[in-house]
DNA sequence: TATGAATGAGATTTCATTCAT
DNA sequence: CATGAATGAAATCTCATTCAT
């Protein structure tokens, strides 16, 4: 059995070691510059052994995708209290948001990969891709937009599940665009203080009548 | 004098015939798909006169973007007249855009190709590309807010300019992923209503104390 | 001796278990496109255990060649009387063949893995391949073609090894075409039928003066 | 003009010159071992000029079909007069088909192109590929095996149509076959003896009562 | 004996760019 | 000024075969 064991943790091992490499790349210059043959040097194996682990280029940067998907959205939802009051669940969401990208710029940026695949698919219209990755952050939004505008501290004027597009549209938007520059490019101190200072503007525009005005400062 | 004018002018014309094409081409299919022989075709000359007018493929994509800037910014500016309150300009100034918008999706598309161009080296750190073809319009944008901050319209928060900054990388961020769809993906009236919804959160996080709620509104 | 006995059985078990499953590929697919992998897969073997039973992926090729002409050989043979004249035979051989093939398309089809392997070089000179696995045939036609001349129902023009030869060669190739098509694409009837006409038109222009009119139909 | 004409000869030298260098490697290895870099290296040109003047490998391996079949077609249909009877007409048709043989070898054995494309689609059916590049030659003995039937010279036993087939599937396939080995093992002169011989087994089987003994010998 | 893993070598195809005419 | 032609470099992917365990 231990065997086996050990096996099976030496493929994830090597499974791990590709992704890690191949966002490395992304990372440094950009998805546009991701090619096999990098990948391959880079993880020290052959063109064909990444092959063994993933179907296609595309199947690798969909599980990068979805790994930056899924680590980011539990990070959030862990961090969401469902005792407090909309707006602060929001504000709570974009804190985690940039702790996240403080612990780790690199999954942050990585969720940008989404739009390299499927550009615009998922957020520019309502129907579309409802089980993409980033679908459950949508649902999350939502819910909280939901729960606010229930509680009063989320002002009623728009449909929820449109809000919450717009606003993962908007951040993603972002992160999309900053992974595609080359990491010399990237300042990850000045993103941050971009994205801080836009969420605060979008949280004083959600605010409802019943916000507790401390909830609209984030940090 | 009148050959060399003619000259001049049938140089001219050659020049917009090319990026005609490949803004057609951008349109229809998404940046990703541009390539040299299909703008050739298309504008009916050979490949290698293009380069008799363009030296690179990435200067077709950059004149392409001035010119798109450009007519955006003309267009935005005529619109905003100088003696109304800081909010009422912004106002005016997304009106301005989603009309621009309405009346030729096609230009305003196309500044997403900055993005593609520089992916992120405009709006994210403060000193970059001062002369890059949206520099006027972040420039417009943080005299506008600068203004508003005067009279009280707008939320004397933040940096004018650091603000008009988010504001435009918000804006071009959705753009940029719009225009990366082809034209077959894209639903020109839901961008529209995205953007306009986004605006109207900016606009209610952006409104200082003495703003008049009805300029809060977008239509 | 038990123990040895029940491995070499179980080796040969093995060996006969890659050969049927390289068989059935070829004859879904057509040669072309029997890759190491897929056997492996359906055998449920790995690819390495292959090259445990056979040399290389032409060592398989040939074994089922091999197999095949003898399945084919044996099977002619015993419907062959030595007490009929020459051309009875060659048409009691052609029946048998048409007859095989009826019973077993795909036995038959395999032996068309003979013109892959060694495309031309059984037939088309004198001296080659002795030994290959159609060699038999070619060796029992030829018999039969000089019991045939001797007994005057067969015409004395050509050699009996070349026109042996010719005839396996003709047959054989429009089964080694046959062969090379994937199962979707072949119409069993109307090879059949095919193969049936050139046997009568083949039988005629054999037929030497003391041929009985009726051993030249065929069925 | 003068030019003008030049290039349009040049160009047209440039496609032979790779024409010519695939029908080389094919009829020294075999097709399957036809190779776009062996072809670029042979021609003295870049792989990606291949392209330029053939849109695919498959693209090449057609037109020398193409050209082979319509070679031959020719080469046989000026050789048949219509004033001899209809196994007369067969007759100088294998004449004629031996002859080529011997004049060229090369556009012989590269009919043979066909069923590397198509495996087996031409001739095992009756309806398949009625455009190919060999129907006409289908065609054309069809038509003279139907003047033979007419004219008492051919038994009537078969359809003309099918009995076509049978005689282009065998003449295709053992060219087929001698085609797919490497140069050195084809014996060109063995193979014109082998086709010779089978062609007067056919004509004696084909003969019917009216047919000229003297025209069952082919020289 | 069996195998999971690895790979070298090669296949076809694309494209921005250059150059001789 | 215009262009047809050419190309180098790269991209993705396939497959028979080997090797360490």
């Amino acid at each position: 059995m231990g065997i086996a064991e050990r096996k099976s943790r030496e493929k994830e091992e090597r499974r791990s070691l590709i992704l890690l490499n191949a966002k490395e790349i992304i990372l440094e210059k950009g998805f546009d510059s991701l090619n096999m043959q990098e990948v391959a040097d880079r993880a020290e194996l052959s063109k064909a052994t990444l092959y063994l682990y993933f179907e296609s280029k595309e199947a690798i940067l969909l599980a990068i995708l979805d790994e930056a998907a899924s680590t980011f959205t539990n990070f959030v939802r862990e961090r969401i209290s469902e005792a407090s009051s909309g707006i602060e669940s929001i504000r709570a969401l974009w804190t985690a948001y940039l702790e996240c990208y403080g612990e780790s710029e690199e999954i942050f940026l990585l969720t940008g990969v989404e739009s390299y695949l499927n550009p615009g698919t998922f957020a520019l219209d309502a129907e579309s891709s409802p089980d993409g990755p980033l679908a459950r952050l949508i649902a999350l939004f939502a819910e909280i937009i939901g729960r606010g505008i229930a509680d009063g501290t989320i002002a009623a004027s728009a449909d929820p599940f449109r809000t919450a597009r717009i606003a993962v549209l908007v951040a993603t938007s972002i992160i999309d665009r900053a992974a595609r520059m080359p990491r010399a490019a990237r300042d990850p101190k000045m993103i941050r203080i971009l994205l801080s200072e836009l969420f605060e503007i979008l949280l004083r525009g959600l605010a409802g009548k019943d916000a507790d005005p401390a909830s609209l400062k984030l940090s």
